[in-house]
DNA sequence: GTCACGATGTATCAGTTCGATATATCAAAC
DNA sequence: GTTTGATATATCGAACTGATACATCGTGAC
């Protein structure tokens, strides 16, 4: 388990609660979406996509609509199978949802859970980077006077890079914990609407 | 080609300047050397050390020394060619010199190379990583109204890990061109000595 | 009008890597 | 004496990537 296809699963059921897609298009958004720092291949989503069509999460969309047959293409959508797995896969914080890419993936669809969920996603992520951390400071104490200087930087360059994400995270959870005890669930919105309602979460560094 | 063993092998190479070693140990030093940022497994470094033996990179050392017969353990040396193949590889900067895993291994060696080559190096990383800064910002422009709170957030902060990382190589640079003019190649320690003379890299960002 | 070319769209495959695991030896604990 | 855990080499299946094949559509050049 922990598979990337897990992720990958994951990013499509949240992309389909959007609007109904086809693969190609699928891929973009991912790309997009995920920002550069995630690139799907085809050899992993198509095969992907049948695995969920057999599973039921998805659905083969009939041809609507356009009478005009258009290019062969796919259109995949949500069922309520779907819905529900994308819930359980978002929320349960399995193993996968701290490591670089699984976390990325679910923060991406924060705005679909609930504060008590992301306090939790963001808290399990903090504290895997913070192991990180103490694995860097270790390596850096052990290694002070045995490497290369370029070594040495590189190793305090990355020290201060998750460093910095721990900061971030932290912000983020003070977000979180001022906002969320109030409002017990965010509403969210029910479709393509921008949302657009970011709690707070400039985390300016410079200037 | 830029497959990972290319980065493996540059990596193993580069250790075994140091000293002969046998797998277990190389895996160990390896995932040390190269921080928390960087897992080798023992699928990949057996059989590429194989390869190694083929080409004649490096060669099994001779049981030596100790009469008792210790655990089995095949030990490797650096021949000739393994040096230079080294040399070459550190310095030629391809393709996957610039991408995270290639640069990692790279700048850990730095110590080994001249001047004119790290330049190159950081330059070409730098530019790298100036691409997918832009790939960010548009992304953002793009999407800043289309996309959620959380989303923009990520994409955010991904954006400003990069530009921080890109600021760290521009003080690299200027420092290296401080340095090198005047001293046309480092001198660089032969063995074991561990250097100890960084170059003036404390990139302090907080306090 | 048509033709070339690039974007769209689905699909698969070879090559490569990872994670887990098997096997075995040794040191120290108990 | 035997159980545990580190050392050490080696391999295998499952999975992913990058490339590519193949087909259709839109559009601009001429």
């Amino acid at each position: 388990m922990a598979k990337r296809s897990d992720v990958l699963e994951l990013a499509v059921l949240g992309l389909l609660h959007e609007a109904p897609m086809h693969g190609y298009e699928l891929r973009k958004r991912l790309n997009l979406t995920l920002g550069a720092l995630r690139a799907f291949s085809y050899g992993s989503l198509y095969p992907c996509l049948k695995e969920m069509l057999a599973e039921g999460l998805v659905a083969q969309q009939p041809e609507v609509a356009v009478p005009v047959a258009k290019r062969s293409r796919i259109v995949y959508e949500l069922t309520a199978e779907g819905k529900e797995h994308f819930a359980t896969l978002l929320g349960e914080g399995g193993p996968s949802t701290w490591d670089d890419d699984g976390f990325g993936v679910h923060f991406a669809f924060f705005g679909r859970t609930d504060a008590a969920t992301r306090l939790r996603i963001l808290e399990g992520r903090r504290s895997r980077l913070e192991e990180r951390v103490d694995g860097f400071r270790s390596a850096l104490t052990r290694s002070r006077e045995r490497v290369d200087g370029y070594t040495l930087a590189l190793h305090q360059h990355g020290l201060e890079s998750v460093e910095r994400e721990v900061r971030w995270l932290s912000e983020l959870i003070d977000d979180e914990r001022r906002t969320a005890p109030t409002t017990p669930v965010t509403p969210l919105t029910p479709s393509v609407r921008p949302t657009a309602r970011a709690p707070r979460l400039d985390n300016k560094e410079h200037s």
